[in-house]
Order: C-alpha cells, then structure tokens, then sequence
DNA sequence: AGCCCGTCGGTTTTT
DNA sequence: CCGACGGGCT
C-alpha cells in the first residue's frame, strides 16, 4: 500500500518500515532511539513535512536541537523535500529558544528593563571579581581561594545537575570543604550582581525560563498552545532541567517527540544524563518506542569494531546495529614513533586519497582536545592541504575580541559593568580603581561624566569620542563596530605583537555584523552560537565551504559523517584522557566518546597514535593504545607500526 | 594606583 | 608550556 495518493511524499517508499512508523506516529509521547548512521534526522526532516502536510501550521511546531545550523540543515530539507512552508517551523537550541521566550516575557521574570546575556569567560570575570573581596577571609584561614575557572564550573554543575551547591563541594572538590563558607558566600554576591546588572548567563536561561513557566501558568498555557507538536533532538544529551522544561511544555495531547542514542551521550561534563532517555516513557505513560537499528552510513567492517567498542560498555544498550553495506577495508590502528610521524602519516594518506579522487570536504581528522591538532595543523599547512578546524580554540575568549565586543555592548547597554570595566582598562592610565570609579560616576551621571574626566584624564578622550560616535541614531551594526575598531586599532598594535593576525579577525567579526540589523541581536547570537570554525587559527570566513579537509573535536562532529575519518591520539592517557580514570562514569563517556568518533565513518576508518610519548603531568611515559581497542582481534582491526618516515 | 616581573599551578569536551 | 595571580617597585 502506497501513500501517494493522500500525500505529496511518498513516504512508504522513501522510508524504512521504522523510519515511516516514526514519521506517520499521530497524536502522543513517542521515543525514537536512532543508532549512528539510522537515518536520525532523516525521520525528523520526513515528520515535519508530513505534519505540515496534514495541515499543521507550520509556526505550531518546535524542533529543539543541538546547534542552530542543524535545526536551520533540517529545516532546509523539509522545505525541499515539501515546500517552503517547512521554513516557518520553530528552532533552535534550548538556549536560543529560552532567550526568545524569556526577552519575549521580560516583564514577568524581574527584567522589565531587558538583560544582557554571558558567556562563561564573561561569568568567570564576574565571579574574578567577586571572589577578591573574598580572599583575605581565605587568606586567614592560610588557604587560597578556587580559581575562578574552578567555582564557575562548581556553580553550574550544581544547577545542570540539580544538586546542592554543598554537594558538589563535597563530593567533587573534597579540596574546598573548609572555604564551603566563603564559597556559598560568592555565590550568594555573583547571583546578586546579576541581579543588579541585569546579566544573565547559560544556566540562567534555563533557570529562568523553567521558573516562568512554573510560575506563570498563562504564560505557558500561552506556550503550550502555540506549539502543539514539540520534538527534540539528540536528547540523550539533555540536564535535568532541559527534560523538566520538556515535560512543562508538553500540551494536553502530550505530542512529544524525542530523538536520540542513549550510546552517543557524550556532554555528562555538561549535567547530561542519558538515563533522561530510559526515563522518557515513565515521564510520558503511554508513550510509543520506536528504534532504527538499520546503519546506512557505514560498512560491515567498521560497524562490526564499533558493535564490538560499544559492547564492552558496563551499561548495556538497548539496540544492535546492522547493515548491508558488505565489504570493504578493515579499520586500521596505526602506531607510529612519534608525534610529528602521526602528522606526517595522516597528511601523506590524506594526500594518496585526493590523488584517487576522494573530495577533501570527504575526510576528516577527529580528536580529543582541540591542542591535539596543534602539530597536523603545521604539517598541513607546510602541504598545503587546505583544512577548517571546528572546536577547541574559542575565538570569544580571546582577548582582542572580547574588547571589541565589549565596546559594542556598551552601546547596546549603558549599564553593563563587565564591558564598561573591560573598556575603561584598557586606556591608559586606568586601572581596576580608575575603572570603579568612572564606571560610578557613568551609570550615575549617563556617559556624559567621561567628558567631565577627560580633563584631568587626557588619555580618557578617545575612549569618550569613540562611545558618542556609536551612539548616533540609526547607525547599522557593521557601522558602530566600524567605529569601534578606529578606536581599538591603536591599543591592539600596542598590547600584541601578533596584531596583524587579530586585525584579520576582527574585520571577518565585521562582515558577520553586516548581515544583522539590530546590534542587540548580533551580541546575543555571539553568546548563544558563536563561530565555531576556523581556518588558520582564526576565524573562518563566511563562506568556507571550499573543498577543505575538516578538523575536528569529536564533540563538534556530532551527527556528521564522511567518506575516510582518522582518528588521531587514541593512546591511553590522552584517550581516554587520564582526567576520566579516576571515576567509572567518566571512563565510560569516553567510551562513547570513542564509539561516536568511530561511527561517522562510512568507507575508511583510520585510528592512530604515537607509540611512546613523555607525559609531564604524571610524570610518565604513554605508549598503549586507547584501552577500548586494545584487546579488539585482529580480525576486525588491522594493525600496523610506522617506526621511520620512510616506511609511510 | 598602575605596571611589571616572578612564581606557582594545572591541564578536555560546549551552550 | 602558558596563563593567572600576587607582590613589590615606580
């Protein structure tokens, strides 16, 4: 039986037996469990086409993913698939979609005059300065503070978790037990500086929106109605407090669709639990479970390692892949002498499946940590193998930017004391106090105290000009940073030297600001989804899709898949990292975190790692393979050792 | 109050 | 090996 008759699609004959129960489930919870490669967002793509075809509006859907641009790729194919309707479908990630609810019902949550959200190098600052009027209350007690760094991830595993601030101390920083008080204490000043300065960071969004909707039963009766058919994707990935706010928006029908794999869970760090996926149906009675167990991605050969990497795991999985697609290469594990052979291995392989016609776009290098390309990245370079980086170095957090953008956001908002104190450091002659006290003076005054000051602060000027000229009426964006950059040009000569480089990356920040129409929302997107690509160590440009060969870490090539993918450092200690040996949970993430680099392999999967390295952190030297290949047979992973340049 | 220099510590992944 | 922090000098 076709369904080319009722519909446009035809669905039956597009779709696997599985896929097709998915995409025609009607009214009720339901559960996908989708393994690596099953046509996972094949289904979501097919399923808001079908519901659109039946005459759902298209704006009464929400899809919450993981990224933006996937939500934006899914979105894209439905309308091609259908018609351009599908564009009209909500997305986004949970943090984007909380800030549009939340600007959207500011009023209500103790923000009638708007906020400012904050990264996490943002939130540290904040937390910096906080914490200094603790530390002689440490000091005292003959002990230092956390660094910064420390209590931001201390106070936001608390809250990802959904745990006491007291137990994460406890448990997870035993070294802190006797600051508790101190620590409780700037915690207490940090929330209440938010408060004050209308700041708000990632796990605020959360927070806030899951308070509103508690708290506020029109504004989610309001919510609730709009969006009849909620789904989200990659949900073994979600917190707590992302599964609560599902389950709040859920309308009466409970149309929830949820997408995920509870083996590829890989942001525990984050607060996920992949549990939230076992404990799906017992949230939702009644909800349908439907699993895509069929690979389409991958051959017999890498599908047989990766069964045998996931199989090994202490918690039993719910499903087993398969496929048809026999034949092929067995996955290699290659050990070379060294770091720089490993570069020179991939890059000369790399370079012999060009020459066969393998499109570079096809191939990938995946790691651990973004430090782990460092030496590919030069060895490339001296090829001149184009490639595009993905994770690992974030270009928000570093300084010349993060200056920028906090002229920027002074504009944007008068009163915002991270920017203000990170702009004003920056003139000359002007230090923390000089800073505290301008910034008084400002939010008393408004900016025109700068000018009273410039008098006896001759060095204030060009500061104090640069701010009028960006607050004309009716600049553009790319135009206020323009003058922004003027500005900063002559401070960035004098504090770096490598100030060429920074230019370069601040002008590609201009061209993104071009395509934005209110400042406002440019910072929030720099916050919400900054750039994640780069090219050269620095930001990529808009259009790089170029045929380049992609880096990445393995958490940013989630949900990707190519033709050959190497996967370098595999050597116990760096991965798993000896971070993760302590504690069995965070030894088996790694696990998974293997599996998912593995699995988005279709033809060609090549592992590697340099047989002997010194590690100075424990003082010893590395040399085995990561410890979930190494006890794999040879008959499903071939090994080789490259002990001299001349042997590649 | 600001700036510079020496020391110590700590080291992933991301919204 | 790099960056953050503290202390001392200008």
């Amino acid at each position: 039986m076709s369904t080319a008759g009722k519909y446009k699609i035809d669905y039956r004959r597009q779709l696997n037996p599985a896929q097709y129960e998915a995409v025609m489930h009607g009214q009720g919870p339901l559960l996908v469990i989708a393994g690596a490669g099953s046509g996972k967002t094949r289904t979501l793509t097919y399923r808001v086409a079908r519901l659109v075809e039946d005459g759902i509006a298209a704006s009464s859907i929400l899809l919450l993913s993981f990224t933006r641009k996937a939500s934006r790729e899914m979105l894209a194919r439905a309308a091609s698939l259908l018609d351009r309707r599908c564009r009209e479908v909500g997305g986004g990630t949970f943090h984007s979609f909380a800030n549009s609810v939340l600007r959207c019902w500011k009023d209500r949550i103790g923000f009638a005059e708007g906020f400012t959200i904050i990264d996490r190098a943002d939130s540290e600052d904040l937390i910096g300065m906080v914490s200094k009027t603790h530390s002689a209350a440490a000091k005292a007690k003959l002990k230092r503070l956390p660094r910064k760094s420390t209590l931001a991830t201390i106070f936001s595993r608390a809250i990802n978790k959904h745990v006491d601030l007291e137990d994460v101390v406890c448990r997870e920083y035993p070294q802190f037990v006797n600051l508790l008080d101190e620590i409780l204490s700037i915690h207490h000043e940090y929330r209440e500086q938010k408060r004050i300065h209308r700041l708000v960071d990632y796990d605020d969004l959360l927070t806030l929106l899951l308070k509103l909707l508690r708290e506020c039963p029109d504004v989610r009766r309001e919510i609730v109605t709009t969006y009849r058919h909620v789904m989200v994707d990659e949900y073994q990935d979600t917190n707590y407090i992302q599964s609560r706010l599902i389950t709040l928006m859920a309308n009466p029908e409970n149309n929830i669709m949820v997408v995920g794999d509870d083996a590829q869970s890989i942001y525990a760090f984050r607060g996920a639990n992949f549990k939230n996926i076992i404990s799906f149906p017992e949230r939702f009675p009644g909800t349908r479970i439907i699993k895509l167990e069929e690979n389409y991605r991958s051959i017999q050969p890498i599908l047989d390692l990766t069964n045998r990497i996931i199989e090994q795991a202490e918690e039993k999985f719910s499903k087993r892949l398969f496929t048809r697609r026999k034949g092929g290469r067995l996955p290699q594990l290659v050990a070379t002498a060294d770091e720089h052979l490993q570069s020179m291995f991939v890059a000369s392989e790399i370079a012999r499946l060009q020459r066969r016609g393998v499109a570079l776009s096809d191939v990938a290098v995946l790691f651990r940590a973004g430090f782990h390309a460092f030496d590919l990245e030069m060895e490339l370079t001296r090829r001149n193998l184009p490639f595009v980086k993905y994770g690992g170095f974030k270009f928000m957090e570093s300084a010349h930017i993060k200056d920028l953008l906090a002229h920027l956001r002074i504009v944007a908002s008068a009163n915002d004391r991270l920017s203000w104190y990170r702009a004003l450091n920056l003139v000359d002659r002007v230090g923390p106090a000089t800073a505290e006290k301008l910034f008084r003076a400002v939010s008393r005054d408004g900016i025109q105290a700068l000018e009273g000051a410039c008098k006896k602060l001759p060095s204030l000027g060009g500061l104090t000009e640069a701010l009028a000229a960006m607050q004309a009426d009716g600049l553009a964006p790319a135009k206020i940073g323009e003058i922004a950059l003027r500005h900063y040009l002559p401070i960035l000569r004098q504090r770096f030297d490598d100030h060429p480089k920074r230019l370069r990356d601040l002008e590609q920040l201009l061209t993104i600001m071009e395509r934005y129409d209110r400042l406002e929302d440019f910072l929030d997107d720099m916050v919400l989804e900054p750039p994640a690509s780069s090219v050269n160590n620095q930001l990529a440009p808009e259009d790089h899709r170029g045929d380049n060969l992609v880096l990445s870490t393995i958490h940013s090539a989630k949900g990707l898949e190519w033709h050959t993918v190497f996967i370098i450092w595999a050597l116990d200690g760096r991965f798993p990292s000896f971070h993760s040996l302590d504690s069995g949970d965070s030894l088996e993430e790694e696990r998974r975190l293997m599996y998912v680099a593995a699995t988005r392999a279709r033809e060609n999967l090549i592992i590697t790692f340099p047989a002997q390295v010194y590690d100075r952190s424990s003082g010893t030297v590395l040399y085995r393979p990561c410890r979930f290949l190494e006890p794999i047979a040879e008959n499903y992973l071939e090994r080789r050792y490259i002990e001299r340049a001349d042997q590649i």
